[in-house]
DNA sequence: ACGGTCATGTAACTCGTTACATGATTTC
DNA sequence: GAAATCATGTAACGAGTTACATGACCGT
């Protein structure tokens, strides 16, 4: 089962939602995290109501171009169960797209080099703050593990700034 | 221009390669990192040649089922320095497939959480030992951003082993 | 009456993975 | 001479992005 389809399941497991709704939904739960495109959730709405995993109903009913509100069905949530733990147990590998630039980064001249790790510091930085106030906001409503889920973003961000604060005060000797 | 693409030009900055080699090349210098699959190599490097980025000549001569060795062209340097520029400095949005999982977590069962994070910990502190070592006999050998890329790799596994190890502590409370 | 945002959808495309097929060369 | 590894390739598939098209509804 793809990333999408999971995804989807697992914000239905929460609350019935049409797909405009479900790209809200990831926005404001996670979008610092991870994001999906209205060309993924209607095609995949379909194709997981085709499937029998989920089940739409216009609302309100009858309106011509209305919402359709999608509700997990018993045999959805035991899909996403099943297709969750088992993506767990099996070791991903992450190819990481940033680890391949940096492993071509001296080819580049120092000034680029300078620019885009500033950049990327700066970025970062907003990304954390941005965090930091997620954290404040939902400290304690959370459950447990999307709770971990945000503290581990921002563990990794803390890292990834202290790399690139301790990168840039190190140049490059030409 | 897709990663992989960028990947083999990168590489073959270094030296020629034929495909095979390639492989093993991502394998040894990055393989913890990045990896990229002979289903891609081939075609991209006939792709590649047809675009003039790269230029293949059969070594030795005129054996038959031999080896095609590659060496970047003039051109393929230039692209492959104004693609890595261009890509660095778009941010790009990394899709993190374990925050995903991580944000549906509280749905499984103490048990199997348990498990899953055992095995990523133990699956870590694997991976780290393998840098650690990397790091070992490649100090001072690598280019400057190799070696930086080593380290932020490292830093971050350190970060994740961390993080899983405090959350193991702190079980969930049922 | 206009702009914004709500809301659904499709088509074309690129990318990457997996599995398969083939055969040469080396090593024991 | 058998097994491992070197070496190249293809076909089918699955997933995700981007761009586009359409139209309703709401506030000012």
């Amino acid at each position: 089962m793809s990333l999408s389809r999971l995804a989807i399941l697992g914000a239905l497991m929460e609350r019935p939602m049409h797909g405009y709704e479900l790209r809200k939904y990831f926005e404001e739960a996670q979008g610092v995290f991870w994001m999906i495109n209205y060309g993924s959730i209607y095609p995949t709405l379909k194709r997981l109501e085709k499937e029998g995993l989920v089940k739409g109903r216009a609302e309100p009913a009858g309106r011509v171009g209305g919402r359709i509100t999608y509700a997990i069905t018993k045999k959805g949530e035991a899909e996403f169960l099943r297709t969750l733990e088992e993506r767990l147990k099996k070791e991903a590998f992450v190819r990481d797209e940033f680890t391949l630039h940096l492993f071509f980064l001296d080819h580049l001249d120092g000034g680029t080099i300078r620019e885009v790790m500033e950049k990327k510091l700066e970025g970062n930085l907003a990304v954390l703050e941005c965090i930091k106030r997620l954290d404040e906001e939902l400290k304690g409503t959370l459950p447990r593990y999307r709770y971990e889920a945000v503290r581990r973003g921002r563990m990794h961000l803390e890292t990834e700034i202290s790399w690139l604060k301790s990168t840039l005060e190190n140049p490059l000797e030409v």
